[in-house]
DNA sequence: GAGTGGTCTAGACCACGAG
DNA sequence: TCGTGGTCTAGACCACTCA
């Protein structure tokens, strides 16, 4: 027997893909509709809290409920031979980036390979692109200190310098896992605590085995995902490894 | 200013880290929880679902709330040569299979690159990989039907008549993203409808451009991750592509 | 200040699980 | 049957946005 809440959200979810709220529309507002679809104002919500963890509806604290307009789908492409791309139909992207200097601890010193509690000196880069007014990603990348310097606030910049600086890569190893956001995330990204984001870990070796990069990206699940493709070689189809 | 939800969830997620409240033991009901907290069951009900979300309490309709058992970890192995691997430390998983044949139809046509309303027969495997009672993936694997044979029940059989009937593969495209589960592959995996899942889409095509087999797999985000490694060869990392 | 969503209350009734 | 969680009500009060 499907609840209320379902019911509700299953009639919303069709008037908005029928067109009847339209794209950047604000829906009535919860008071209305709960007393049109007759149930109290927390079952309403709940209703609404499903369309937004899918992404079809944001909330806007004094303002009202918006019908989400269809976003431009973003896709990491992984497995990258150079710096990392970011495939967007024709988008000029806007990115803010912040650059500060730290120290390996806890977590990160894992991610670098190095011991806990090392000296090693890193530069890290927080960098969030934007589409307008609607962030699409939020990254901090983790470079050790000596091959990075710190005063570069401009990404492209940074990856120019690193293909200079540092021996040749020789192995890039990327971990994607699936959660909620953090309220932090939650806040940068301008998505709901209940939208799902793909949580994206990228470390970088060189040659030498000396983890040259580690990269943290947050992306926010409904308008983001990331693609990897592999190609077999000859060599590789005949033989196993 | 915190709101009662997030204290009761930071206090109960401490309780659970410090061992308070042990691995697969009952919390109090959550009318006993209510009253300690003074809060009402909606607000603790609020707070439990966070906890929920994040995978540490399970909740069983008519017996309680339990913390979870620290959850083995299994990670999906990408850019595969051969065969999926999975990695898990030591686990001989259970695996329950079931196979049958249909048409491409709408999203799978597009998967298998092929029309729409093609007349085009696949088999359908679909399994579930098991840890004991706890399910860990969803995989639905899309293969045509001259290159399957549709009564092998055991999915290691069907790689391996793959292998001998098919041309070389070619490529294979992996492409991942995050969501909130549907309320069916929420009730086959057993977990809630507020926890992140993996989803991946892979397509592998032979030499001839064929898609061979088209795979959606869903995995629980608190316990699955998927790993992708790049190493790049001498000649990759001299010239561009 | 008017209208919106955000949070919370103190119950109610139903459905499920175990003895 | 009893205790559990699942759902829902009909309000209340607060915080935010905008005119």
């Amino acid at each position: 027997m499907p609840s209320r809440r379902d019911t509700i959200a299953d009639d919303l979810r069709h008037q908005i893909s029928t067109g009847h709220f339209k794209a950047g529309e604000r829906l009535p507002s919860e008071a209305q509709l709960a007393s049109r679809y007759t149930v109290s104002t927390p079952t309403l919500r709940s209703a609404l809290a499903l369309l937004q963890g899918e992404g079809l509806v944001e909330k806007i604290h004094g303002r009202g409920n918006f019908v989400c307009r269809p976003l431009r789908k973003i896709t990491y492409t992984g497995g990258c031979r150079e710096a990392p791309t970011w495939a967007t139909p024709s988008a000029p992207l806007h990115m803010t980036a912040r650059t500060t200097n730290l120290e390996a601890y806890g977590h990160l010193a894992a991610l670098l390979d190095v011991p806990p509690r090392s000296p090693l000196r890193l530069t890290e880069v927080v960098y969030i692109t934007h589409e307008g007014k609607s962030p699409h990603s939020l990254a901090r990348i983790y470079v050790p200190h000596d091959l990075a310097p710190a005063d570069s606030p401009v990404l492209d910049e940074i990856a120019v310098r690193l293909a200079d600086l540092r021996p040749p890569l020789a192995e890039v190893q990327e971990r994607l896992s699936a959660r909620l956001p953090t309220q932090e995330e939650a806040t940068v990204l301008r998505i709901a605590t209940s939208l799902a984001v793909l949580s994206l870990t990228r470390v970088a070796t060189d040659v030498t085995g000396r983890v040259v990069e580690a990269a943290l990206l947050v992306l926010p699940g409904d308008r983001a995902d990331a693609l990897f493709t592999t190609r077999l070689t000859t060599g590789e189809r005949s033989s196993k490894e």
